[in-house]
DNA sequence: CCGCATCCGTTTCGATACTG
DNA sequence: CAGTATCGAAACGGATGCGG
């Protein structure tokens, strides 16, 4: 049964957390960032959430306006779950919440590292050359794969593999973090067998290269 | 007992939310933005808060370096919790699901508005004019008092009373929050017993008129 | 397999009462 | 004033079930 606690409060804040402020409500619409997901691509990313909360989460956001259920066309036929606009608006909240946290003197517990909080990161800092050509790069990690296209000094990220990519990459989201700003970290990788790569080793380069990763 | 309850997560939103994810968290944070607090005005800010949830958010923000717990200085005595740097940094991150959440599709319920959230609203969107001359102006809520310092087109809030105001409000939050960009609502206030001023009243006029709030 | 719903032990919340 | 103690209610987390 889903949440129906409320804050009582007018204020603004207040009923953003009456919307969002359910544990891992936040981390549902990250999930979201970037592009729709199905029930159990969410439950993957999720892994420590169960699944009647990602289900509970699911409806109350989209009762809120949030999200929206959406039926994929045929064949797909599946059900995909997607931000609506006053759900997108999150995303600078949630990177500057993101930000936040990394900066916080908490220890770095050993823990897991999300693929769609690898791949925010990615975006938020890849520092491509602009003056590289355009490219398509195929990520994979935990088993799921996503598009970067690299673009006059910008990153986009989707969901999916694209059909031809000029390079591909496999590996753990930790380990693609660890590459951002850290040219050389990519063949250690390599070389460890915790990343595989095909294709045109430039583009990834280009892609790695410059971060702006805030390190340390 | 305070929550040690983590998402398991190294991504920086997920360390975040463990830090001020918590029921209430981001709530206390948002009442210690105008400055320190002791811990009975904390609990007349959150009427809808237990006292032990109060106490154990207060330990865990401080046991996480969010806030900071101070002795005042003799002949006070008594103890204030205040923001720490890392603290003050999630400011604008309020502010801005503030704005996310005022602009939903929710019902305006009819519930309680928290001063300081009035207070926080009165700042960000109160566009005193640049050259009006610099003034002090008390404003009473709930029965407590801030000062608000118009200065260059600004306006700064601070807990407590100054000692000779050019003027003087003592209205409640959400009439307060009807006044900003409503020129003419400060005179139905008064006449409605809803508010009550003393001073110049050119004062309050350049502290309320001219706002950028967003009404509808 | 996907998309949940149900059951159940544990943790947290929220209200009230109480103490230094 | 500044919290702590206690307790019933709700939410969480894990396991399992079940129709499509």
């Amino acid at each position: 049964m889903p949440t129906s606690r409320s804050y009582g409060d007018a204020c603004g804040t207040a009923r953003a957390l009456d919307v969002v402020g359910e544990r891992w409500a936040l981390l549902v619409v990250r999930e979201l960032l970037l592009g729709p997901q199905r029930f159990t691509d969410l439950r993957r990313a999720l892994p420590a959430a169960s699944s009647n909360l990602v289900a509970d989460r699911l409806r109350e956001l989209e009762s809120h306006g949030v999200i929206r259920r959406r039926k994929l066309p045929p064949p797909a036929g599946s059900q995909v779950y997607e931000l609506t606009a006053w759900g997108r608006d999150l995303e600078p909240i949630l990177l500057a919440l993101g930000d936040w946290g990394t900066r916080g003197p908490l220890p770095p517990e050993p823990s897991s590292l999300s693929a769609t909080s690898a791949l925010l990161n990615l975006r938020s800092y890849a520092r491509p050359a602009p003056e590289a050509p355009p490219a398509t790069c195929q990520i994979e990690l935990d088993d799921r794969a996503w598009t970067a296209e690299i673009a006059a000094g910008q990153v986009r990220i989707t969901p999916a593999g694209p059909a031809r990519p000029d390079a591909s990459l496999r590996t753990d989201p930790r380990t693609l973090l660890a590459m951002l700003g850290n040219p050389g970290a990519l063949e250690v990788a390599i070389s460890d067998g915790r990343a595989e790569t095909s294709g045109d080793p430039q583009v990834l380069r280009v892609l790695l290269e410059n971060s702006a990763f805030p390190t340390g």
